[in-house]
DNA sequence: GTGGTCTAGACCACG
DNA sequence: GTGGTCTAGACCACT
């Protein structure tokens, strides 16, 4: 079963959209794999808090980009192939570095404070 | 005067809470400092080819979170406390480097590919 | 037995309606009459291809029209007074005949192409 | 203006179904007309007592269908061909005589009587 | 003021 | 229980 456990939504960015990228990041990160049961609306619209619609518009979305499978009644799964997934990954790799460096690029810092931070942080938040 | 030299618009986000964003980064980065002059509302609209009435609620919100301040002559300065820098600075820092670090490390990246990455396009970006 | 011979389903209108709605153009053209035994509901749901909740929406709602009643041995008979066959007679004409006329007439059609073409298609559907 | 004075809603159809069948009755009556302006959506929001969006989605399936055109900040029109509205013109009788006769047939009418029903509604109704 | 989008709640048909 | 659709209200960006 598809995992929402450390997920929590942000804000300036709608809804239906954070979703559809937890699940792209789960697959790159292969947290996610193909062939997992994807939650029901209804239960991943409990769990959010958030309205059983916007949830059906992720879920549509993903269907339509052929990420995942769903029939009436059914549950719903994850479906997607390895190519798929390799081209996910760079999409999402380089828009999260760019705007990354962009803003902190904006912020003042130069490439070895950033670096630095990125460091540190990396190491208080994973290898403690 | 406030610049919006290296300002451009994205999308999924509205408007008129970018350009807050690009003022709080400037403050954070010291680019922009208490005291600085803004653009007028209506240049700064032809400038980003933004709307005036979205322009107006960036300006408003700044006034009504202590930002910037309205004088005769229609003109708004930046003014911010040493304080309230801080806690700016720190919130940014929060929405960008964790989250960013968090999406490379869901999507298994490890600190060495991290590093490696952002060096990289930081080079590619800013150094040639 | 109340006959779903000539039922077929349209779109946008539910099911659950059509069913109670073919009931009712039976009852007021006295092909089904008071007393006349429905289908079990697996009976009708097999025979239209429909879902079996969909089915006992319409008999729970014909129920409580007091258009049907169940009896022991989970059979239902239809049972209609002769005033509520007339309030409803009355009810079906407005519903079609009217509608039906105001349309052709907001379409620019005169009475005698209407009844032209009511003639034609009659024959064409139910004389050949 | 494109008038909706004579529109009533109905039940058993989707709102926006009905606005939608409006035009294309009017427009077939040569009651609107190419060039006609459209009501703003909130206007025939507030006339029809419906939200916004059920009005939206209308125009936006009109628009789709080219027979409307919307700009923002902009007032909608009627756009729609000669051709368009013949081809129009035969969808929509064709589809309102083969519901009405199967209706009228079902409740147990007979050609006779149903062409007697609609000549005397026609008459009471458009000739009084 | 205009059109367009996001989130929300209720309902429908299906297994 | 499942997925899908319709209606509703608030918000965004633009003239």
């Amino acid at each position: 079963m598809v995992s929402f456990q450390e997920f929590t939504l942000k804000e300036d960015s709608p809804i239906y959209l954070q979703i559809i990228r937890h699940i792209k990041v789960g697959l790159v990160g292969e947290i996610i794999k193909s062939g997992d049961e994807m939650p029901s609306r209804r239960r991943l619209s409990a769990l959010l808090g958030v309205n059983p619609n916007t949830i059906q518009k992720s879920y549509k979305l993903l269907e339509e980009e052929g990420l995942i499978a769903s029939q009436v009644g059914a549950k719903s799964f994850i479906t997607v192939t390895e190519e798929r997934l390799i081209q996910m990954k760079n999409e999402l790799i380089q828009e999260n570095v760019e705007i990354f460096i962009d803003s902190l690029h904006n912020m003042g810092l130069n490439r070895e404070e950033t670096l630095q931070l990125v460091e540190e942080l990396w190491r208080e938040h994973y290898e403690t």
